[in-house]
DNA sequence: TACATTTGCAACCGATTGGTTACACAAACT
DNA sequence: AGTTTGTGTAACCAATCGGTTGCAAATGTA
């Protein structure tokens, strides 16, 4: 089952698991303990985010340390900026006609 | 019913939508025109597309003009962005080992 | 007016998603 | 040796998703 980063993300309770694994790794059931939802449920999102590469585990003991691995993220920063320009000259065309009525504005007063 | 931009972006064939819409607007048929799928499915992204602000709509007669607005695209953008100096640093740290592994090996040879 | 084009909406369908409970098992304490 | 702890797996469930076909309605055009 091919896993996509883009799909990853869509979900808001991995993306808060991800977040949480940013900050510091931690096993399974100390994630899980941060969600209003079972073990089982956090464990499958974990799943999902360790086979897109955004979490890596680490076996210790019966404990499996999950570290959040956000370099994958570069494909969806990079999607996202090829928008970059085409938003940024849209914002460029408004700022010129809010000066340019700003202008006549100051004309007519 | 609340969507969500990192929602819409989860499917491929909305992703590839935007793109066609970025390069030039155009109305429903046109773009489901360049899918393998019909019309109908088409036309249920584009209004999920809509929901969440990434394509704006204008009526001209009896057809739709569908329009790209990345503006939205900043939230993920933005989310993105807060991992950006955990994996800088990691390949800051990646590359002083390697540095570091290469002066060894200099000083062995 | 008759016809073609563009679109929306409702009903349906199989697959996937996010969740659950129940059970199994190895590792670590007492 | 017995018990607690950390985790995986299987079976199930309702809701959502991405897709379909069929029909209706409004806007253009001959």
């Amino acid at each position: 089952m091919r896993r996509d980063v883009f799909q990853a993300i869509a979900d808001p309770t991995r993306r808060e698991i991800l977040g949480l694994l940013a900050q510091n790794p931690q096993n399974i059931n100390a994630v899980a303990d941060r969600f209003p939802t079972s073990r089982v449920a956090i464990s499958k999102h974990l799943k999902i985010l360790m086979e897109c590469g955004l979490v890596v585990v680490q076996q210790q003991g019966r404990e499996r340390i999950c570290e959040a691995q956000p370099e994958k993220l570069q494909e969806v920063a990079d999607w996202v900026e090829q928008y970059r320009q085409f938003w940024n000259e849209k914002l460029d065309s408004l700022e010129q006609y809010l000066a340019k009525i700003q202008n006549k504005d100051a004309d007519n007063s």
